[in-house]
DNA sequence: ATGAAAGCGCTAACAT
DNA sequence: ATGTTAGCGCTTTCAT
């Protein structure tokens, strides 16, 4: 079996504390003693034993981190930030998909495999601002997105109505004065489909376009098929259309192929923006402008506070108020919004 | 802080042995004294300890996942079925990304993370035949993939010499004579990119096609840009081209719009599969073609051999030989292969 | 600079 | 059916 601090004491002739005072760095060490220690456990193959670390001083080196769907192209890439940035600070990650079911979001935050967690990053698309006494939990926790708005835990944002009104804008100053918006949610009030719509209106609203319910393409989830139907809705109500807003970039792949589908020339007739900053959106045909929502930054602001929070607990220190964190985006243009009159790429 | 069984069972009037018995379940418990204990584990709000479980039992219900990358779609969507898989067996998933590279690959089968994971499905990307020995450890490793052949561990493989076969067959059937192949590795004889190029090969020879290598897109690494650079590329020598065979979906993206900006009609001048049926194949214009290699029961298969392999450990039974399971592919035909005479989708 | 020993919370063998 | 108790491997006082 696995070699102990035992197993290395016995062989280098010293106690296990000594053993336990190299592993962990720690200076005050005969320079001989450390030598005699280290090669035995080369020769051991010794491993510090986790769990057993992790019983003892209450923390394990693992943070959670829960969210919608792997298989959503914002969320893998997402994740494969986070992962990197808490391997940075030497810890790793136990990833949680909640489906964006509104009891799986409730489960996460009270799942047994969090107990071997020292915190947990939870992006949250069921739950609503009613729901926010649930995240009122005991052990440290950053949300992610604007789903809540006052949550009483640290929580990192990009700022959707600003990010959204820019790029409603973006297709204003290229000529577009009939904007489609595909991926609203009926009813909603919150969460990324309202906010984003918002922004969409504030846009209209300063350019003195009026907005107009018939542009607006609602959807279930925000999925490719639900983007191409929505804008076949669209385009079947036989209103003018001459920009898309895509609330994120898969719907706006879908939109893409249902204007296509139909005949309109993008971006000649069409113009279409998206939001999330996909690798796939250099590779449509065409490539599709965007909104970048700063996913790294997100990734990793959200690792050191949570890092930091863990921190401060072990350290006995107050806590500090919950603080929100807002990263920024940026508009990337592409071929999809490019005006006849500009150069090529 | 956190209860523990100790508190409870003071609270409930029993020892913390009727507790835990209660908490794992343990059938012969008076129904009056479990009623009083789930009171109070109730009230206190009482989660087991999972760090000390696990000390304890030697298990801590959690496997590890090492891939290149999330970014990549394919292992995105692996990742999301392994997941889903595990919580479906009550285990929960740790994500490490070697970014395929050959360091990181090594490092991750000693890294001490894995010390508190029961076992590993590791998919690796760089490795070669000539590290097999590397896989020897003493914790239960399920490799993915045909990098390596006869590993000492269990591996889980989906045949892509056949397959490729199978997907330069389908274009064959559809007409194509002239099939270039995107995104083989220069000098590289192990590996996906080496056996898809053997089956598009074996397929040509048994229809009787001569091998062109100017038909061969050579790339660097599987995204979307290599695929359209190698397309390119091909096209530049200024041979005919008919068919093309992407070893990956990524790749016939990227060489799809490399097709496409050079003015060539898919699929009435030039077909194209793919590889890997990642759910965007549903949605460029044309849809593609591609090959479905099973990445469910890739991932279903994996994690239950894998936990089979920990509770025959657990049982302490011996451990049978190492086996290799082989999943199925399918081909999926969509627009980029229709033939003009075919019906529409 | 190093050793002895307590105990983190749990499970399981043993006892009743 | 339930209680007692010995560790799992580690970190950490407290000694020396």
């Amino acid at each position: 079996m696995a070699a102990t601090l035992r197993d290395v004491a016995e062989l280098a002739g010293v106690s296990i504390k000594t053993v336990s005072n190299v592993v962990r760095g720690y200076k005050h060490v005969k320079e001989s003693t450390r030598t005699a220690v280290l090669a035995a456990i080369e020769q051991t193959g010794y491993q510090p034993n986790i769990s057993a670390r992790s019983l003892r001083i209450g923390r394990s080196g693992v943070i959670g981190l829960a969210l919608p769907e792997l298989a959503l192209p914002y969320f893998a890439e997402l994740a494969g930030a986070v992962i990197s940035e808490a391997k940075e600070h030497g810890v790793t990650v136990l990833i949680e998909q909640t489906g964006a079911e509104l009891d799986a979001e409730y489960d996460v935050l009270r799942s047994p495999s969090l107990q071997l967690t020292d915190g947990l990053i939870f992006s949250p698309l069921a739950m609503s601002q009613d729901d926010v006494a649930r995240l009122e939990v005991d052990y440290p926790l950053v949300i992610l997105g604007e789903r809540i708005f006052d949550p009483p835990c640290d929580h990192v944002v990009m700022d959707n109505v600003v990010a959204a009104r820019a790029a409603t804008e973006h297709l204003i100053a290229a000529g577009c004065r009939r904007i489609a918006a595909i991926g609203a949610h009926l009813g909603e009030d919150q969460g990324s489909a309202a906010l984003r719509l918002r922004g969409y209106r504030e846009a209209l609203e300063a350019a003195g376009l009026p907005y107009d319910e018939s542009l607006v393409g609602y959807v279930g989830l925000w999925h490719r098929l639900d983007g191409a139907q929505a804008m076949h809705e669209v385009l079947a109500r036989g209103v003018a259309v001459d920009g898309v807003f895509g609330m994120n970039d898969t719907l706006a792949f879908g939109a893409l192929r249902a204007l296509q589908d139909e005949g309109r020339r993008v971006p000649d007739e069409v113009k279409i923006i998206g939001f999330d900053d996909l690798d796939e959106t250099r590779y449509t045909a065409p490539s599709l402008s965007t909104v970048d929502p700063g996913r790294l930054q997100i990734a990793q602001q959200a690792v050191r506070v949570l890092l930091s929070r863990i921190e401060e607990r072990r350290s006995g220190g107050a806590a500090a108020a919950p603080r929100r964190y807002t990263t920024p985006f940026r508009i990337v243009e592409r071929e999809s919004t490019r005006r006849a009159d500009a150069p090529a790429a």
